[in-house]
Order: structure tokens, then sequence, then C-alpha cells
DNA sequence: CTGTCAATCGTCAAATCGACGAGAACAAGG
DNA sequence: CCTTGTTCTCGTCGATTTGACGATTGACAG
């Protein structure tokens, strides 16, 4: 069964790319990368990182690929999770594009630089991104990313993406009270990452970057679930 | 920016299809909806169901589309969510396919009929199910289907979407033992979903569907989260 | 009447929770 | 050197939740 023995023009053709919620901890805050759109449509405005995907290439590979042209991010430095599929007839106004939306986690990701057809690359704390009036159905996109960001911080360990290792248990409280804009009391917080099984691994070092008594210093655990659950409010 | 100045031939063509995860209770075992495929590729094999999303639809509304051709199931008779997209260049041999795979979830849904390019349809224990050599990358979509909904029922409400209302504890109880292939025990489930907020609202009847004591009737509360999650083992 | 079955209520010890006290270990300033 | 401020870390306490399991209720079958 040859492929070439299948007449692709009777099947509807779709576009497909690779849109992308990158978010970091800049200073203390969630921050998630920009583009500012250099061609039409939507030029001008701002928009998720992204870009078309190619027909020999996995979905996957070309989420890895526009992370590294349009964020000079590499596949070590973050990690990527499928977030969803848009696609919406009008979407996008030059034709049909199903949009594969992922949600990227990293620590301290580079400045950000503009690539080719992007007039501007900005990091935007969250809140102030979602004040922007984006290009497509990026609001959408974003809006649904950081809410999958904040509910995997409860069931998994993926809080430690947004941390270099070795890190302490303050710095990791600082991920969770910035992805949720809230404060976390640091004793019961420090309780339940140090005994919940395998989050965290001991390396017997200890540190005093930020002034007070020196913190204890933890590289990643085994674990991707997190038992038991560490839950926003109560 | 009229949709014409746009050249489309310049974007790599992709087709994009809906594939089908479909679950529901049959005699107490969680099954779920396979095609017997009566065209190449993959003539013979069981499938999902599924098909092309039309240029002029809704990624979503193709979904619905192929739900009520394929199973005969129409809107109200499910809840439908999105899985997961599936975009491996070599996925389907006749040409570039990215598939976005949805999750539906019914009570007791009709007996299957064989649609137009299928030999056969047939509902399946998903046990067994997952021991056929599926076509496609079906059986990933499965398992992945499988575990989305084993892990929806801990921290959503949506093992109603298994049972008619108005139902017992106990057949809820029966729709957590079928997905997750364990056995509960009937006091603290009990306990733990008539407490749960707005999860279940009684109506004050009775029924002596399954011997002994009636069990009170219930219909879905108002809440898709439930708090506090019914977790599996402990 | 008796056994059976599932629903429902209760009990109890263990685990977990949120709120908060208190000491430890550093830096900075006087 | 001593005080003040900061952050980390260990502990305490009562309230809530959990899992394991006993006991009763209300129907039906024989």
């Amino acid at each position: 069964m040859a492929k070439q023995t299948y007449d692709a023009s009777k099947y509807p053709p779709f576009a497909v790319t690779a849109d992308l919620v990158i978010f970091t901890l800049r200073e203390g805050r969630l921050c998630v990368l920009l583009i500012q759109r250099g061609a039409p449509p939507f030029e001008g405005k701002w928009a998720l990182p992204g870009g078309f995907t190619h027909v020999d290439e996995d979905i996957e590979e070309s989420a890895y690929r526009e992370l590294a042209e349009e964020a000079g991010v590499g596949e070590g430095d973050v990690v990527l999770e499928q977030l969803r599929t848009y696609g919406a007839p009008d979407r996008d106004p030059r034709m049909r594009v199903v949009s594969v939306a992922w949600l990227a986690l990293g620590a301290d990701l580079p400045e950000a630089r503009a690539g080719s057809d992007a007039a501007d690359a900005k990091w935007f704390a969250v809140d102030e991104a979602l004040d922007l009036d984006l290009a497509f159905d990026h609001q959408q996109i974003l809006t649904d990313g950081l809410e999958r960001a904040r509910s995997k911080l409860e069931y998994s360990t993926v809080a430690t993406a947004f941390v270099r290792e070795p890190f302490t248990v303050g710095e990791l409280r600082a991920v969770y009270e910035a992805v949720w804009g809230t404060t976390i009391d640091p004793r019961n917080f420090h309780r339940k990452v140090t005994t919940a099984g395998n989050f965290l691994v001991e390396t017997g070092e200890r540190t005093a970057r930020g002034g007070g008594r020196p913190a204890r210093l933890y590289v990643k655990g085994l674990t991707s679930q997190l038992h038991p659950a560490v839950l926003r409010r109560g």
C-alpha cells in the first residue's frame, strides 16, 4: 500500500502549528514569553511563540524546534508537555489552521531575542500578559496553560522544573507562591515537601543565599507524582 | 487581509482526524467501542472510531459528528473531553495525519452497528481491547484514554457520566470499581461521596433494584470538581 | 420465620491538616 | 560584642480525614 496510490487532494488540507506557553520565574514572578508579530495577520500584536509544523516532523519535534528558534531554549532546559489542541475554523484568517499547544516550564530562561518574523520578544509577568489583547485565540491558550500549570503543582513534582539544582525548600516554595499567586505558610510547606515520598533528595550541602539561616540543598527525587498532594487553599 | 491573498500551498498539507475513545459500562464492565476496518490501511484490524475533520468544521464538532455516525450517540448522551493529539509522521501510511483524540463517557450506550466504511463495530471490555493489536497508534491512544478516565474519577465528578439519573451510591461505586479495576469498601465509599461537597443531591426516593436494602436515589450535584478527592489506593 | 444481601450508620486508631510557637544560624549595623 | 532582622527548621495542638471493620436496617427468597 504505497503512499502515492492515495490522492491526498481528496482530504481536506489543514496547516498544523505548534504554539508554546513558556513559563519561567524571573525575579520571583511567573513570566510567559510573548512575541510581537512582525507580519499580518495581527501585525504588531503580542502572541505566543510558535510556528508551522513541517510535513516530515513529529508534532513534539516541532514544538522543540520552535522552542529553540523563538526562545533559544534547548530540550534539556525545560519540561515540555502537550496542553491542548485548538481548531476553530476561523481562528486564523489566512487558512484553516489547527494548533497544538504545548506547555514548557523552565528555570530562569534566557533573555528574549526577536526571531525571524518577530518584531520583538519579551518576557511578561503572567498577570500583565492576561491583560493584553493577544493575537488569535492565544488569550484562551494562555489561560488554559496557566490553569494547567497551577493544577499540576498540586499532584505532580513539576515545580522542580522552575528551579536549578540544587535548590532549597524556600526556592521551591517561591515557585508555588508565584504560580498560584498566593502566600504559603513556610513551616507547613516545609513539612509537606520534605515528608512527601521521593519528592526531594537531600544533598547534605547547605547554602545561605538569602540572608537568614543557611538552608539545606536538595535535588529532584524520582517520582513525578506527588503523594500526598500539595493542595491550594484547603 | 483576504484569505485568498495567501498561497495555501506553501504551507505543509495535513489531514486532521478525530479519534474517539468511547467508554461505557456494560454488565458491570468498562467497555470501549471498536470498529473493524473495512478498507486499507489495516484492513480487518480493530480500531478506534473516528474520521476526517472537514475544512469548515470545528474540531470538537467533528468529534460529535463521528460520535453520531459511528456510535449512534448524541451530544446529550455523553461527556466529551479532549484527550490528546497524536502526530507522528508515520502514524498513517497514506499521508500525513494529525489525530485529535477525544474521550467520551456515557451510560450504557446503545449496541454497536457497523457504519459506512466499517466491517463491524463492537463493544469490547477494556482489558480485552488492550490485548488486541489495534490499527495505527490506537493502542497508545486507548491506554492514554484509560489512564485519563481513571485519574479523572479521583478529582472530578465525571463518574456520574456513566450512570443514568437517578442513581444509587452502589451504582456509582460500581463505576469506580469497573474503571479502576479494584474493589472499594462500600462503607467508606458511601461516606466519602455523600459528604463530598455538591457531588450528589438526594431525591428523597428509594429503590430496591438489586436485592438488598432499598437504596436512596441521587442526581448529579452542581460541582465538576470533587472536594475532597476520592483517591485510588491510599 | 430464617437466611441472604446490599445499604447505611458508627467506632476507632492512624494519618494529615492548618495555625502557630520557638529555637537555630546566619548577616548587618551600631 | 551585642542587638536586630531574616530565613530555615523542628515541634505542638486541636480539627479533620482516612482506612479498617463491626453492627443494624430493610428488603426479598425459600
